[in-house]
DNA sequence: GTGAAAGCGCTAACAA
DNA sequence: TTGTTAGCGCTTTCAC
C-alpha cells in the first residue's frame, strides 16, 4: 500500500548509461554533441527509468524558467480569451509554458503579480492593462526583463510593445458611416485615459470631419456591459441624438445592444453599430455586427516572438503596430431622416 | 551601465534583521509565530531589501509547487475560457498559480502535458479531454496525484471528478420541445464515444418518449463550427425533417445557426432549436437562442476544492455531478405544421 | 568528449 | 523558540 515510488533522477540516467550527469545534462540541453553509441545508451536509459526532468531544479539552477507570464484583465471575455489561446499556442511552439493570470484590472494585484515574475518565476512576461497607470506599476514593469506590453499603451513604460493601429480602427469606422449619409456620430469609449480610447475617438472624429460629420455625443467608461447600458440610456434620452455609434469594445456593444433591445430601438434603421473587437459570433447577432477587426493571433504570436528576443538580451524597444480592418455586416445602413 | 543587480536572499533578511535563515523561513510559511519586536525587524528587512522569495528554489525544498495545472481542449472556446476564469480566481484565492495547457484534445499532447505536470510541477491538475481516450492516457492519469477530472468523465479512471447532469440536459430540452408539441426531433452530438453525448442523447430520448414524441434524427461529430454545418446540410436534405434540434455544444450550434441563416430557414418558425451551454452572448442572437445553462463558475469553484483535498493526501474519488437548467429564450415555438 | 564538484535559494530535520 | 546543517535535482564552470 505504502508504496514508495522510485524517482529516477539525473544521476540514476547517468549511472544506467555509464556516464557521468553532466554528460546527460549537457545531452539533454542541447550542449553537446554525444557520439551514437553513447547517445543511444542514455536515450535507452532514459527509456528504461522513464526518467523525467525536475523543471524546478532547472529552473534554479539556471535562474529562469521556460514559463513565461500572461498578466490580463480577465479571461472570460473573448478578446483576451482568444489573445491567451495565441499566446498558449506560440509560447507552447517554443517548448514554454504559460502561467495565467487575471487582475481584473486591479492595480495591487498586478503589482503582485508583476513582482513575482520579476523575480526568478518567468522568462518573461506578457502584460495587459487596462486602466490609469501608477508609478509603482511603471517602475516595476522597467524593472522587468522579457517585457512585453500587449494590446494597451502604458506611458513611460520602455519595453517592447504589440499594439493596433487604434486611430485607423476609428478612423475606419467614421468613413464607413460617413459613406452611408451619416453625420451626427456617437463615440462609447472605454477609459478615457487610456491612449488606444483617445486614439479611436481621434480617427473616428478626423474621418467625420472630412465629410462634414461630426461626433455629436462622447461618453466613456469602463470596458463592462454596464457601461454600454449606461451609454444606451444617455443616447435615447438625448433631444437630437446621433444617427450612427461606434463603440470601443465587445463588452460594451453587449450591454448596449442589450438595452437598445429592451428599448425597442431598431438596428440599423434607427440606430447605426460598429463595434471595435471583431471577437465572438458577431455574425450571429441580431443584427449581424459590423466591426473592426483586429488580429489577435498575430498580436500573441508576435508578443512571444517580441518576448523572446527581448529576454535573449536583446534590449529591444520595439513598438509593432497591427493593422485593424472593417468587417462589413448589418448593422450600418442610412440614417432614417436622410 | 553593466549594472549587477544585487538580488537579497533569505539569508540577506535573516542577516538585516539580526535572526537566523529558519526563523525568516518559517515566519514566511506562516509556520511560527514570532514575538512582536522580532517580527517587526523581518517585516523591516524584507521591505528594505525588497525581498522576494524564489519560488524555484521554495519549490524543489518541499517537493511541490504552489501551482496547478489546467488541462483542457483550447481556451478559444467561450466555455473552457468561463472555466479556466473560475479556476484562475478559485486558485488565485488560495495563493495558487495556474498553469494553462491546451491540448486541442490531442491525445499526445495530452499525455506530455500529464507528465511533465506528473513528476513535480504542480501540486494538482484539472483534466478536460473530449475524446476518446488511450489506455495510456488512462494510466498516466491514474498515476497522478491531486487529479481532477472536469466536465467529461473518462472511464477507468479513479479520481475526483466534477461533472455535469447531462442526462437532465437532455431531458429539460425534450420536456421544453415537446411542451411546444414537437413530435420529431433531431439530436445533433458531439463525439459520439462520449458519455456526456450519450447522456444528452438519453434524456432528450426519454422526455421525448415520454409524450410520444421520438428522435427521428441524430448525427455525431467534433465539437466544432463544421460539424454544425454539416448537420444543418443533412437535416436540410431529409425528406421529413425534424422540428425542433438539440444541438450538444456552443460551437457546433455556431455552425448550425450559420448554415441555417444562410439557408434562409426561420428559426424558430420553421426550425426550434436548444443549445447545451449557455456560455456567450445567446441572447442577442439572431433569434435569442433557448439553453441549457451549466454553472461553469461553481465548476471551476469545485474542481480547485477537490483537488485541494485530494492532493491533501485524502484519496477522495468523489464525484460532484452539477445541476443544469433549461433557459427559455426565443429559438424554441410551435412546429408549423400544428 | 567527459567528469568532479560547487553552487542555485530555500525547506526541514535535528539540535541546542 | 531559534540556529545548524544537510539536502532538493539540476546546471555549469573548470580540469582532465
Amino acid at each position: 500500500m505504502t508504496q514508495r515510488r522510485f524517482i529516477p533522477g539525473l544521476k540514476d540516467v547517468a549511472r544506467t548509461a555509464g556516464v557521468s550527469m553532466t554528460t546527460v545534462s549537457r545531452y539533454l540541453n542541447a550542449d553537446l554533441v554525444l557520439p551514437p553509441d553513447t547517445a543511444q545508451r542514455v536515450d535507452t536509459a532514459i527509456r528504461q527509468l522513464g526518467y523525467v526532468p525536475n523543471p524546478h531544479a532547472r529552473s534554479l539552477g539556471r535562474g529562469r524558467s521556460d514559463t513565461i507570464g500572461l498578466v490580463i484583465p480577465t479571461i472570460a471575455n473573448p478578446f483576451f480569451a482568444l489573445l491567451a489561446a495565441a499566446v498558449e499556442e506560440a509560447a507552447e511552439a517554443k517548448g514554454l509554458g504559460v502561467l495565467l493570470n487575471a487582475t481584473s484590472n486591479n492595480a495591487s494585484r498586478e503589482l503582485q503579480h508583476v513582482a513575482r515574475m520579476r523575480r526568478n518565476q518567468v522568462s518573461g512576461l506578457l502584460f495587459v492593462s487596462a486602466h490609469y497607470h501608477t508609478p509603482e506599476l511603471v517602475q516595476a514593469l522597467n524593472d522587468t526583463r522579457g517585457l512585453v506590453l500587449i494590446d494597451e499603451d502604458i506611458p513611460g513604460v520602455h519595453s517592447a510593445k504589440v499594439l493596433y493601429d487604434n486611430y485607423r480602427g476609428g478612423w475606419l469606422a467614421g468613413e464607413h458611416f460617413v459613406e452611408h449619409g451619416h453625420r451626427r456620430i456617437a463615440f462609447i469609449g472605454g477609459p478615457s485615459e487610456l491612449a488606444s480610447t483617445r486614439d479611436r475617438f481621434a480617427g473616428l472624429r478626423d474621418a467625420a470631419a472630412q465629410a462634414d460629420a461630426e461626433v455629436t455625443f462622447e461618453m466613456y467608461g469602463a470596458y463592462a456591459a454596464a457601461h454600454g447600458e449606461d451609454a444606451a440610456r444617455a443616447l435615447l434620452s438625448l433631444g437630437r441624438p446621433p444617427t450612427a455609434v461606434f463603440v470601443s469594445s465587445g463588452e460594451i456593444m453587449i450591454g448596449l445592444l442589450d438595452a437598445l433591445h429592451r428599448a425597442g430601438v431598431a438596428v440599423p434603421e434607427r440606430l447605426s453599430l460598429i463595434v471595435f473587437d471583431d471577437a465572438g459570433p458577431l455574425h450571429l447577432f441580431d443584427p449581424p455586427l459590423t466591426a473592426i477587426r483586429q488580429p489577435i493571433a498575430e498580436l500573441g504570436a508576435r508578443a512571444v516572438e517580441l518576448m523572446l528576443a527581448a529576454s535573449h538580451g536583446d534590449p529591444a524597444e520595439t513598438e509593432v503596430r497591427l493593422p485593424v480592418e472593417l468587417v462589413k455586416r448589418a448593422s450600418v445602413a442610412p440614417p432614417a431622416s436622410v
